[in-house]
DNA sequence: AGTTTATTTTGAACGTTGTTTTTTATTTTG
DNA sequence: CAAAATAAAAAACAACGTTCAAAATAAACT
């Protein structure tokens, strides 16, 4: 085992941390307990313990990390569309989009684990990672607003809900295989949601 | 202990199912187990096992019930919808829309078995469980055919997932409080989804 | 009817799990 | 250099789903 000159505090949380994210590479975050995480890392459960508080916290860390590379690449794809296109905003929203529907294609057990990891009964989540979901409903509003510059905020922010939350439950059910059709895939049914819900909405007050 | 003679094979099935669901009225399934559950019945873990082969596989059972439940709240709505309308149509599908996401809002421990519930790593899951999604998509097919009675089968599945799947994250995240906003309720996410889309949708090819 | 055979049901055991507590080892301090 | 503080490890705990052998019951047969 190792001892205590090996790793400084902060070294040992980053190898812990490094070790589920090359968990994640290829499986769930369910199929990895704290004992087998102490022995990749050489040391024993109640140090991760010590460290974390328990096992669902680090998991929770690795949760944050994972919300912080979805807005980057989120927001990169929205950088990316050409500003001069004919309906620039519709492409931006369909960027976002599909962003956010390949990360959870190439990462799968990355963005699972987002909505999978349950907390123990009773503490709530943490005010950094609810901060951080939002910021990614304001990469779409922020969109939207420019859309329709006299709409109220409020239902701006409503219909960021709702595509955001329609884009998520196609990306879901897409990579859990429960949509049983061999017809279009995910990114096209996502490109049909937006195309149309946006030519109605931006039609009308 | 309860003794032979106290139940058929075929009552205590049902006296452990009929556990199952008074939990569910109360609490997620991932706070019950199989001890627990053993208790509730007056029987022995091991009892539980010879029936249904895992413990997983007797939730498997309820989940069927609830598919099941869901799909005639669902052909209850639609056979509502009144039928001299102006819009028929969009008020059916919003009106399957509506009754998913209300069953969900009203059990939400029964709806999120169905998604929750994760077999052991290798088995599949059964084809009849399979059916009954099929079942809930083919609702909505129906509706969308009518819509556009040229459009070809395959492209009316692939929209009748587009808007399950949305209505579904919508569904999904507002249940689980992620959507972090105190604008409008998830129905009323789902009835701007639904109309706009359906109003560009049904004006093209 | 009485004995054997078959079938449930049980109870104990196994190998896990996450966490708590005690013990041991190492570093820092007086 | 010894004493206090600290950090890691080891052991113990309670719970989990499942397996397996033993006990209790029902059915079958002479």
């Amino acid at each position: 085992m190792a001892r205590r000159s090996d790793h400084t505090r902060e070294e040992l949380r980053q190898l812990i941390l490094g070790a589920l994210t090359e968990h994640l590479n290829v499986a769930p975050y369910q199929t990895l307990s704290i004992r087998q995480l102490s022995q990749k890392v050489g040391y024993v459960p109640s140090s991760i313990l010590n460290i974390f508080g328990s096992y669902q916290l680090c998991w929770l860390e690795v949760c944050a990390s994972v919300l912080d590379e979805l807005h980057q690449v989120c927001e990169l794809a929205l950088e990316r569309v050409n500003t001069e296109s004919a309906d620039v905003y519709q492409e931006q929203v369909l960027a976002v989009a599909l962003a956010y529907y390949f990360y959870a294609k190439e990462k799968p057990y990355f963005w699972k684990l987002v909505f999978d990891l349950r907390l123990a009964e009773g503490d709530a989540m943490p005010e950094w990672q609810s901060q951080r979901i939002e910021k990614l409903f304001i990469l779409l509003q922020n969109v939207l607003q420019q859309i329709k510059p006299d709409e109220q905020p409020q239902a701006i922010a409503d219909t960021s809900r709702t595509l955001w939350a329609s884009v998520h439950g196609i990306t879901q059910l897409t990579l859990e295989d429960k949509l049983f059709s061999d017809g279009a895939a995910g990114d096209q049914l996502i490109q049909q949601l937006i195309t149309h819900f946006l030519l109605s909405w931006q039609k009308l007050s």
